[in-house]
DNA sequence: TTGACGTATATCCATATGGGTATACGATCG
DNA sequence: CGATCGTATACCCATATGGATATACGTCAA
C-alpha cells in the first residue's frame, strides 16, 4: 500500500500547509475562489484542487453564485483531531511535571537549535 | 513537488493511524519495540520505520537498554496542531449558533448518507 | 566462539501526491 | 451570437510513501 490518500480523513487533508491556510482564510468569512488565489498568492488550479480535497472530506461547503462559486467552511470534521490531541495537551502544558521532565525542559533550551 | 515527507512535521507524522496508535500506547509508558509489535500486532520493520518518523519529528525518544529499545513519548511537537486547531473548536462546540447554521445541521442530517 | 535475540536497514512495489501548464466548461456581458 | 470571465479538469512529472521480505548489526547467553 503507498500513503494514505489525502481524502482519506481531515487528518492527511489538514496535514497539507495550503490547506490549512485555505481555512484559516475561509474562517474569516465566504470566499470565492479567486478571493483564495489572491490570499494566497497560489496558481488557481492549485488552489481548486485543494479545495476539491477539502469538500471531500468535508472541511468546506460549495455555493453556486453566478459564475463565481462560494466557499465557506465546516470545521466539524476536525474534531477527531482535537479529540485525539487534547489528551496530550498535558505534555506541554502540565504545571505538576515530574522532576526529570522539568530537567529536560532545561536542557532542551540550552541546544534551542537543533530542531 | 511530490506530497510533503511524513517526517516534515508532527502534521505529517500523525496523519497515519498507526502513528497515532504507537503514540497513544507510548502514552501509558514506555515500551520496547517488541512491545509496540505486539501491541499493535504489525510487523517489526513496520514498527522501527514507524518509530523513526515519530523520532525524526520529535515525537519520541529512545533509549538504549541492553539490546533492547525504550521508546518513550514526547508530546512537545503536537503543540502547533493543537494551537491551530483549537480556535476551529467553537465550530463544533458553540451554544449559540446564527439560525442559519442551525437550519444548516438539521438538513444535513436528512441526507445523511451523502458524504 | 557460537548462536539466539532485538532491532534497524535495504530492496522492491503500487500508488497518488503537489505543482505546472493547457484546456474545457458554464455563466455573464456586449 | 461571440467574447470574456471564473472555475474545474486533464495531463505530465518527480517524489516518497506504507507494506512485505530478507538481511545486517549489536548484545547477550551458553
Amino acid at each position: 500500500m503507498a500513503r494514505a490518500a489525502t481524502t482519506t480523513d481531515a487528518f492527511n487533508a489538514v496535514a497539507e500547509p495550503r490547506r490549512r491556510q485555505i481555512l484559516d482564510v475561509l474562517a474569516g468569512g465566504e470566499r470565492s475562489v479567486n478571493d483564495l488565489v489572491e490570499s494566497l498568492g497560489l496558481a488557481q488550479p492549485l488552489v481548486s484542487k485543494h479545495l476539491r480535497v477539502l469538500r471531500e472530506v468535508g472541511l468546506v461547503d460549495v455555493r453556486d453564485a453566478g459564475r463565481q462559486r462560494m466557499y465557506r467552511i465546516d470545521g466539524r470534521p476536525l474534531k477527531p483531531i482535537y479529540d485525539w490531541i487534547k489528551p496530550y495537551e498535558q505534555a506541554w502544558s502540565a504545571r505538576f511535571e515530574r522532576l526529570d521532565a522539568v530537567l529536560e525542559e532545561l536542557k532542551e533550551q540550552e541546544d534551542d537549535d537543533h530542531r
